[in-house]
DNA sequence: TTGAAAGCGCTAACAT
DNA sequence: ATGTTAGCGCTTTCAA
């Protein structure tokens, strides 16, 4: 690999100026010097050694990504959608961290962070405990979250990006209502995440509003592991089981996310449960498999292009102005009507 | 931050000292030297920093990842197995990217992780074209690719990762077989990448050696783009409706992949044509989402974890020490048997 | 057993 | 308009 001497020599200027093109300071040089400094560059294929531009100035174009596990597919689209953002649009490169929601492994990534000098990380769906982060911002990070709120009153260091998650449960049950179910229920898994409580406190918000507080209940099964892929559909199966067995069970549920209906909707269909003629469900991701499922499935979809976006110029802009103050930014999710809800049957009314 | 002459004053010896007992020279240092250095160490929290220590070894504990779309679930679980042994086992992180299966993004990716100095890089399931490739490992990378298979008779500097895409494929078209069915369909998109032709020459062969290769063909539909996530699904949407109104359609009918299964039973069904009464289905991939769909789906499993772990030993091993020649790596797929395949039933065989 | 010092490739303040 | 140079934080050779 050749060096910015290398260019300087070819080019014969002094290393500065070669540094100065390359840094776009080109405001009086000579135009016939910086033809040749180009010159030299492209003839010597010359790229400038991010290493020592890093050492020197302390920068470096990376983000660091933290997600449970990527290979759930809810946060490989978001993941996705982020990357190609930072990329196109910010230049920037990211380094993708799998956590599985353990404490260590995110600490762990930002120590990395740090000694590789990345300013900037992006943390998606952590737990509630936010102890670690804050030592992490205090080491220097420019941290961004998604899916998870602020904790109300405590200022913080840290940008929450989500989606109004208490809305979407909220719209969810609204849905099922509208269609005449009168008993409600929401599924979950048992980890506690913040959205999570918000998805519950929607559902309750709804069912009091329709007069069905009564009625409204929380379901929830614990998974082996808290990071939520398959495992996610495991618990879905199994509590389609507990569900179907339960004689009181409600006419509607919404599901904590998609990956969670989509093991209800198995789960339903080995207990010999028609969706929806026997029981009606409604997801929350709009992931692309949710229009893909027998019966399609009804679900809350996120905007996930969107928010990654903001999610990005936050990380990158905070970095370049440290003055920019750290804030909360919620999106409204919609609804997609599809076929996994229809009225509850007769009989199905009779029993709850 | 502090830095190694900070640590160095603590506990008053020289850097290198201390950058010896960073780096575990410490044989023949004096066991209170080296319990003052640890002690600084620990005191100031130190960390070393990467960027330095890159700049004058010329190396750094990261990895390029290349994936077509890491919002596909397939190439999620392959970057999560991946990026888990990288880190886990060999304390590497990974940048990863997403190529939308197009050529100047991967060279674009090549060329940042030679300027950041990372020497080793996983592509999966690149195109055909290899060219670019061969440039980029010229250029000093050291380069392990997956689901492509070596271009037979030219010495590649690449590691080949794959599985046996033939026998897979072939041993999905024997499953049909072995049901009874007499008419095939191979499903695919119409791309071309080097495992496809292998699955369509695996699935050729199972025909043939069953005697019925006049009655196995190709069906294939041209996707939007090339990246497969949505997109795959839609194509087995499609091309399920342009089936079901072929009145000599195959019986059963191996799907290029998982995704595309899918698309094909959604599709299938909107079409009113019953899996498997009125054909059957078989994937290949083995996705935890095929134990999800109605009915669930027989597929072909790919051992990716193991696949990961080896992609991964390759590319460090190789950075490690150059005189290890590139090589190729062939898995074997297993079948997984659930409900999507049956035998054919009276009608369809005589509409055959 | 420990230390001094050169140098990795670059940026930017300063000098000319 | 262009050049000189110190120094970013570390590793490693060589000397003591």
């Amino acid at each position: 690999m050749s060096t910015i001497a290398d260019v300087a020599a070819r080019a014969s200027v002094s290393v500065s100026t070669v540094s100065n093109v390359l840094n776009g300071r080109v405001e009086r040089m000579g135009a016939e010097t910086l033809a040749r400094v180009h010159q030299a560059i492209s003839a010597l294929d010359y790229r400038p050694n991010r290493a020592a531009q890093q050492l020197k100035t302390g920068r470096t174009p990376m983000l660091g990504l933290l997600v449970p596990s990527i290979a759930n597919p809810m946060y490989g689209y978001i993941a996705r959608e982020i990357e190609t953002s930072a990329q196109e649009r910010h230049g920037h490169r990211v380094v993708l961290g799998n956590t599985y929601r353990n404490k260590d492994k995110e600490t762990g990534f930002f120590e990395d962070l740090v000694a590789h000098q990345i300013r900037g990380v992006i943390v998606i769906s952590s737990l509630v405990d936010e102890r670690h982060f804050e030592s992490a911002v205090r080491r220097g990070l420019v941290m961004v979250s998604y899916d998870r709120r602020a904790t109300p009153g405590s200022a913080t260091a840290i940008d929450h990006v989500s989606v109004d998650n208490f809305e979407a449960a909220r719209m969810a049950t609204a849905h099922l209502v509208a269609y005449g179910h009168r008993s409600l229920g929401f599924v979950t898994a048992s980890g506690r995440t913040m959205s999570r409580d918000e998805k519950m406190r929607g559902f309750f918000a709804a069912a009091e509003q329709a007069g069905l507080r009564a009625s409204a209940h929380i379901i929830d099964g614990s998974a082996q592991s808290q990071f939520g892929d398959s495992e996610m559909a495991e618990v879905g199966m199994q509590l389609a089981a507990r569900i179907a067995a339960d004689r009181t069970r409600p006419t509607g549920v919404v599901a904590l996310n998609d990956l969670l209906a989509f093991g209800l909707l198995a789960g339903f269909r080995e207990a010999g449960l028609s969706v929806p003629e026997d029981i009606s469900i409604v997801g929350i991701d709009g992931l692309f498999l949710s229009a893909l499922t027998n019966p399609p499935l009804s679900t809350i979809r996120l905007p996930v292009p969107q928010m990654a976006r903001t999610i990005v110029e936050r990380v990158i802009g905070r970095m370049a102005d440290p003055a920019i103050k750290p804030s909360e930014f919620l999106f409204t999710p919609s609804l997609i009507e599809r076929a996994s809800v229809a009225r509850p049957s007769k009989s199905a009314r009779l029993r709850a």
